[in-house]
RNA sequence: GGCGUGGUAGCUCAGCUGGUUAGAGCACAUGAUUCAUAAUCAUGAGGUCGGCGGUUCAAGCCCGCCUCACGCUACCA
């Protein structure tokens, strides 16, 4: 492997529309601290960079729905986001922001050698713009009749009532959200980075020379290679966001996905501008950037960038951002992108939206002093191959069986029995046997295997090993009984627990990548400074007759009370999720009655059933109608078999336009019932009435 | 439908280019022990390695088909 001269290392920008959960952490912000604290703990020389996107159409959403300004919304959340972090000790050098003028303004300089290299495609394309409020309307922005279910309120982008999702310019009787005026379609311009020209070269790098990467990241990269990549849009029509810096660029912003990423890289300048400011509280003294030139980081090919992500983001950070930086040409790629999995929570997918997540801020609050059982808990249990479950059960079971039991007992053995036969002083060293050698050999070899496992991004692996070291503290004392020993030979007794009191200012270090409060909380017990890294069981770090502090536990048990608040809780947020999805829709607005007699909707009956080749949802019904027999393309593969459906009374619009779908010409459309959870069942007259009788 | 990733002990996961009786942690059982937050230590039980078929002297690992989970993508009344 490479000798790196320093480290860049990047965690995903967390979206500021709202706070941070379990999941972020697991899948990024804790591997990624992990990883920092390590390699200061060896002194190398890392940054270790975060910040909040706040740009993009969603926070705009927001900020309308609530009635206050996009800023106040990503102010809110960013500040809510930056505390939580700092109180949870994930150690970056810098927490910034893409609101700060210095990300726009790097952005846009960015943006601006592409486009004068000629590194873009403009394209002019039709949008529908608001001449109201003079604005091109995101799609978001736009709502209309959907033109599949005829609901009234679906987005431009997507109808919530039936989940198609849409092009604006689909919608029937389009509406702009901002003004209520029709909007106008109008042409616009915007920029295009032509991934597909990249293609070759990323084909190269990433399937050749990074055959290392995980396979779920490398895996996706082949997929997203394999179907071949397009031009993708990098600017927008918004009025949030780092404005486009061309003079024919009025009312347009750079696209969310390319300015965020820029941001790793402004962040990385407000650094070195103004260091000292910078210092978060959370940060540990021996803090590193070795140099005061923020291009060594980002531009020197002995720096090693690392971007930790969540599986969501492997395309704009393995495909996308690589691209952007190699067409700049003066920035280095990234060395490896170690995505994960998702974690869930208690067997659901953890949700804004539905309020299914444990929420950082209100874990803070309501597990105080307990940052280490949460990170103890996400990274034992990290997503890291495939998506993993939190449950509050292997919290608790995590807390009380191995940081009390194992970790925290460990500890306290060791410290009550010095304090009991010496008095809390660090007793001498006399004779070793094999056995201390061997311990000695054992935790040595403990500390490689850390080393080898954090360099190769398992963590999981990484924390099991070093609490190991933990369950060699344990095991030794169990067998060398000093508690017994003592009366008759307490000389024996001294080189002991000198041993494993050894083998706890060791442990102060070993768990400091992870359990960063713990390891300090350790050495205030012990009475002892920081032991680097290098030093950490090579050299027997504590003196003789050194004076410990009084015993302290390092964990306590969690109660199943604790816990039941918290399960008691996601129940409750079920509960309340459940009578959401029970709540009808609203009504419609009122339609004539001739509006309503211009639907010709009769009875049928299905003859055929077939699924259409190469699609999910999609079967090809022939319906005798009374009137002719026709075929009708129906999404309903996934509730009913073809063949369970044959001989089925139905009811069928008739005249519905035909459409053509998968090159068959689907003509009307079987009405439905939709539960509340999406799936659909077939509404059939109750009397076995003929063919083509009509409803009315 | 296509592509990707995963399906190994009750739970969470290791298993390198195929090679002796498939491993670890937690949970469980038994024993030891009492310095320690009834914590610890030892031993043990527990697996047709998602299913079926194939290649091979030999397959958890290779090939084919199927199935389930997650993601990307296509198509979608």
């Amino acid at each position: 492997m490479k000798n790196y001269k320093r480290y860049t290392v990047t965690s995903a920008l967390p979206y500021a529309n709202g706070p941070i959960h379990i999941g972020h952490l697991a899948g990024v912000y804790v591997p990624a601290d992990i990883y920092c604290r390590y390699l200061r703990l060896r002194g190398r020389d890392v940054i270790f960079i975060g910040g909040s996107d706040e740009h993009g159409v969603p926070i705009t959403i927001k900020a309308r729905t609530e009635g206050v300004s996009p800023q106040q919304i990503v102010d809110r959340y960013h500040e809510m986001i930056k505390k939580s972090f700092e109180n949870f000790g994930i150690s970056f050098d810098i927490y910034s922001r893409t609101t700060h003028k210095i990300h726009y303004d790097t952005a846009s300089e960015f943006f601006k050698k592409l486009h004068d290299k000629g590194d873009f495609i403009e394209k002019i394309t039709e949008q529908y713009y608001d001449e109201e409020v003079k604005q091109f309307l995101a799609d978001r922005y736009i709502t209309g009749i959907c033109p599949y279910c005829g609901n009234e309120n679906a987005y431009g982008d997507q109808c919530e009532k039936c989940g198609t999702s849409l092009s604006a310019t689909d919608l029937i009787n389009p509406k702009s959200t901002l003004s209520g005026s029709k909007p106008v379609r109008k042409e616009t311009k915007h920029w295009f980075l032509p991934l597909d020209n990249y293609e070759h070269w990323l084909r190269q790098w990433i399937l050749e020379e990074h055959k290392e990467w995980k396979t779920n990241v490398y895996g996706q990269c082949k997929s997203w290679l394999d179907q071949g990549l397009q031009p993708r849009a990098v600017s927008r029509d918004l009025d949030w966001g780092v404005p486009v810096p061309l003079h024919d660029a009025e009312g347009k912003v750079l696209y969310v996905w390319f300015d965020a990423p820029i941001g790793y890289i402004s962040a990385t300048k407000e650094l070195f501008e103004n260091p000292k400011s910078q210092i978060p509280p959370c940060l540990p003294a021996g803090r590193n950037p070795k140099s005061d030139n923020w291009e060594l980081y980002w531009k020197d090919k002995e720096t090693r960038l690392v971007h930790f992500i969540g599986k969501d983001n492997i395309v704009f950070h393995c495909i996308i951002f690589p691209t952007m930086l190699k067409a700049e040409g003066s920035y280095i790629l990234p060395d490896n992108v170690p995505a994960n999995e998702f974690l869930n929570l208690e067997g659901d997918k953890i949700s804004t939206s539905r309020n299914w997540a444990v929420w950082l801020h209100e874990y803070l609050a309501e597990f105080p002093g307990k940052q280490d059982v949460l990170r103890y808990a996400l990274t034992a249990n990290a997503p890291e191959t495939k998506d993993n479950d939190f449950t509050w059960a292997d919290f608790q079971a995590r807390n009380n069986n191995e940081l009390v039991a194992i970790l925290g007992n460990f500890v306290n053995r060791a410290m009550v029995l010095t304090h009991k036969y010496f008095n809390g002083e660090v007793p001498e060293l006399r004779e070793e046997t094999s056995y201390e050698k061997l311990i000695y050999e054992e935790s040595n070899k403990i500390k490689k295997n850390i080393e080898h496992s954090l360099e190769n991004y398992r963590f999981r692996e990484a924390l099991k090993e070093a609490m190991d070291l933990a369950r060699l503290g344990n095991k030794y004392l169990a067998d060398t009984e000093p508690w017994k020993v003592f009366e008759r030979d307490p000389e024996r007794v001294k080189t002991i627990l000198n041993v494993a009191l050894q083998i706890s200012a060791n442990l102060s270090t070993l768990i400091e990548p992870f359990l960063p409060f713990t390891a300090e909380k350790l050495r205030n017990i012990l009475n002892i400074d920081k032991i680097s890294w290098e030093q950490a069981a090579e050299v027997n770090p504590l003196k003789e007759g050194h004076l410990l502090n009084k015993p302290e536990l390092l964990f306590n048990k969690i109660e199943d009370e604790a816990i039941k608040t918290q399960i008691d809780k996601l129940f409750a947020t079920k509960k309340t999720n459940e009578l959401v999805g029970a709540i009808s829709n609203p009504q419609k607005p009122d339609v004539s009655y001739e509006d309503f007699s211009k639907m010709d909707i009769r009875v049928g009956v299905i003859l055929t059933a077939e699924k259409v080749a190469k699609t999910k949802k999609l079967l090809k019904l022939t319906i005798d109608t009374g009137i002719d027999k026709r075929t009708v393309v129906s999404g309903i593969a996934e509730y009913y078999k073809p063949e369970e459906i044959i001989g089925k009374r139905v009811v069928i619009l008739v005249n519905l336009q035909p459409r053509e779908i998968k090159g068959i010409k689907s003509q009307g459309m079987i009405l439905m019932a939709e539960n509340a959870d999406g799936s659909l069942c077939f509404v059939s007259p109750e009397k076995d009435f003929r063919n083509g009788s009509e409803i009315k």
